[in-house]
DNA sequence: ATTGTCTCCATAGACATTCTATGGAGGCGA
DNA sequence: TCGCCTCCATAGAATGTCTATGGAGACAAT
C-alpha cells in the first residue's frame, strides 16, 4: 500500500493543470510527466483525463493552445495560460487552500462539542 | 468572496462523516452541523448528500444505525463506527493527507524543471 | 526494411458522487 | 393554530474522472 497512487478528486485537475501551464507553453504529455514527478508518483493523470481537462480549460478560455514540435521532434499542442487563465488559478489554489484546511481540521479534531 | 462556502471534492465526504462518528453515536443533522462549526462554514453539506453517503457507508459495513430521540425529543437515526469502518477511517485519512501533500507540493512550485 | 517501443493526441462509455429541489412529519413556542 | 426548526428521505441533473481503445509519427535495433 505504501507505493499506491492516489486518485485525483474530482475537481482538482483544473487546478494542478492551470499551474502546470503556470510558466511557459508546455504539451500535455508533459504535463503529466511533470505532475508525477513533482508529487513523487502520488498523482497519476491518466491522459483520458488530462485531455478532455485540457479541452474543456481551453473552451472556457483560461488557456490557449498551439501546435509546435516537441523536445522530441513529435506533432505537439503546447498550452499557454491566459490573463484570465492566471486569475482563475489564484482564485482555484486559494479555494483549495482553504478547503484542504478545513478538511485537516476536521480529521485532526479530538472531540465533539457539546 | 471572504465567506464563501466551498463545495466538497468528490471523494472526501466519507472520509469527513467517518470521522464525525468516531466518538459517540451521533445522527445525520448533527453530524452537517459539527462540520460546518469545525470549519467555520468551510466545509458545508447538504442533505441530499449526506443522507445517501450515509446509506451508502451504512450498507458497505462501515456504520451502523440505531433509531433514537435526539436531544431535542424527535425521532433520530443514530449511526456508529464498526470496526471496519475504523480501520477504513485510518486508510481513508491516511490517502487524504498524501493526497493534500502532493495537491500543495504542485501549487507550491516555483519552476518546473528542465 | 521491418519491427517494436515510446511519445503525443484523442474519443467513447461507464461510473461514482455531489448538488438542487422537493417533500413530509413531528416538536415546540408564540 | 400558526409558523419555524429539526430530522429523514428521494429523484433527477450535472459534473468530472476513470478504463479502454485507437492512431500516427519518431527513433533505435535487428
Amino acid at each position: 500500500m505504501a507505493g499506491r497512487s492516489v486518485d485525483l478528486f474530482q475537481g482538482t485537475l483544473d487546478v494542478l493543470i492551470l499551474k502546470s501551464v503556470s510558466w511557459a507553453p508546455i504539451h500535455g504529455y508533459s504535463i503529466a510527466r511533470w505532475l508525477e514527478q513533482t508529487t513523487q508518483d502520488v498523482l497519476r493523470v491518466e491522459e483520458g483525463s488530462l485531455y478532455p481537462a485540457l479541452h474543456r480549460l481551453e473552451a472556457r478560455g483560461l488557456i490557449v493552445a498551439e501546435w509546435g514540435l516537441s523536445e522530441n521532434n513529435r506533432r505537439a499542442k503546447f498550452y499557454e495560460l491566459t490573463p484570465s487563465g492566471r486569475r482563475q488559478l489564484r482564485v482555484e489554489a486559494s479555494t483549495w487552500a482553504r478547503f484542504a484546511d478545513a478538511v485537516s481540521r476536521v480529521l485532526a479534531a479530538t472531540a465533539q462539542p457539546a
